[in-house]
DNA sequence: ACCTGAACACCGTTCAAGT
DNA sequence: ACCTGAACACCGTTCAAGT
């Protein structure tokens, strides 16, 4: 056989893409295999390799777009008009729910090793700073004698901090017997280092 | 073939956590393999599974030696008397330096995946509580008012939070272009958050 | 009793060969 | 030109068969 055409090349690009959103979200990154995204959409490995660099490239195209939807609802809870801790609050309960609700392909955003020498896509990385200039805008009026370094600075370090907690509390890593959900732990965090970060 | 009895199963085990081990540290954990473990300790793939009940198992153990170095560092530097914000400093800085130096070993603590319906063993567990019993130790001075619970609350909020710094950061997922390092990092949120924690 | 090694069902990736 | 499917070099895991 061969010589199909059925499809373009931005069809079978983006049909693989679903595709391996589907496997991904039942089976976890361990479970997706080019072979498996290929017979999903009605063609061979081969062709896969046509529209992909490698599963490497797929995978990352695939987060591209979790993220991509992840920072759309970040952002549009931080439209919405609120005090500053409110909004930073808010900005975390988002982050959270979206990790619970998507928690495989949320975690294949952070599964996915890089090779040593691989630098991460520009998309990609316009994507982080994008997110963190949210939680930038909302430190802002907390902190309004400090540098942008220093705004930067405590972006970067909370919002580790809150995806560290997301992290540890989704893979069960984190010993929370007896201890409150995921959001009450972020919660903790987030209070007690805003108390520590605003000027008074 | 076969009957070799050249060592016990007890060295055998060993022999395999110590391969096992240089592999990882190595070619991190996508790059171990049952096949390349038992060649490197002269036996067949087979053999392995006398040993271990799979290559979960396995891994399970080389992380559970490494979560017990890694406590014993921390153990060691939270022994020698300090105030107790110097004290949550020096186990940070432990923490990232252990991580740092054994990047491999111990970023497949956090990359092997469990199944979902997979129960932590219980010494694992163990290991995790005493991690967090050192931080709590730490803490306590600092809110003398507060519950066990809240005490135990924040040592898993910080805690979480100082991983995940260490962890996008080593694994570049973090964009700290113009940014100071991951110890720095780490200080502004532990700083920041003994700043707000702290009763006075 | 202890270990082997072949077998099974999977991988990612490539590329000559078919239409 | 487009896609196939067989090939290669790997996996984890099992288990009959050798000594």
């Amino acid at each position: 056989m061969a010589r199909r055409s059925d499809h373009t090349r931005e069809e079978i690009h983006l049909m693989a893409l679903e595709a391996a959103e589907a496997i991904a979200s039942q089976e976890g990154l361990s479970g997706l295999s080019a072979r498996k995204v290929a017979s999903k959409i009605g063609y061979t490995v081969g062709t896969l390799y046509l529209v992909f660099r490698n599963l490497d490239d797929l995978i990352l195209q695939v987060n591209d777009r979790t993220l991509s939807q992840l920072y759309q609802e970040m952002e549009r809870v931080s439209a919405k008009p609120k005090k500053p801790e409110a909004c930073i609050l808010a900005l975390s309960h988002t982050y959270i729910e979206f990790a619970s609700n998507n928690t495989a392909r949320w975690s294949m955003i952070y599964e996915h090793v890089l090779e040593d020498d691989f630098v991460l896509p520009a998309p990609f990385q316009q994507q982080v700073q994008q997110m963190f200039a949210l939680v930038e805008n909302a430190l802002r009026p907390l902190g309004k004698n400090k540098s942008d370094r220093e705004i930067a600075q405590a972006a970067r370090a909370l919002w580790s901090g809150i995806h560290g907690i997301c992290l540890l509390a989704l893979t069960r890593k984190l010993d929370i017997a007896g201890i409150d959900s995921v959001q009450d732990l972020a919660d903790t965090l987030t209070v007690n280092f805003l108390n520590g970060f605003r000027e008074n």
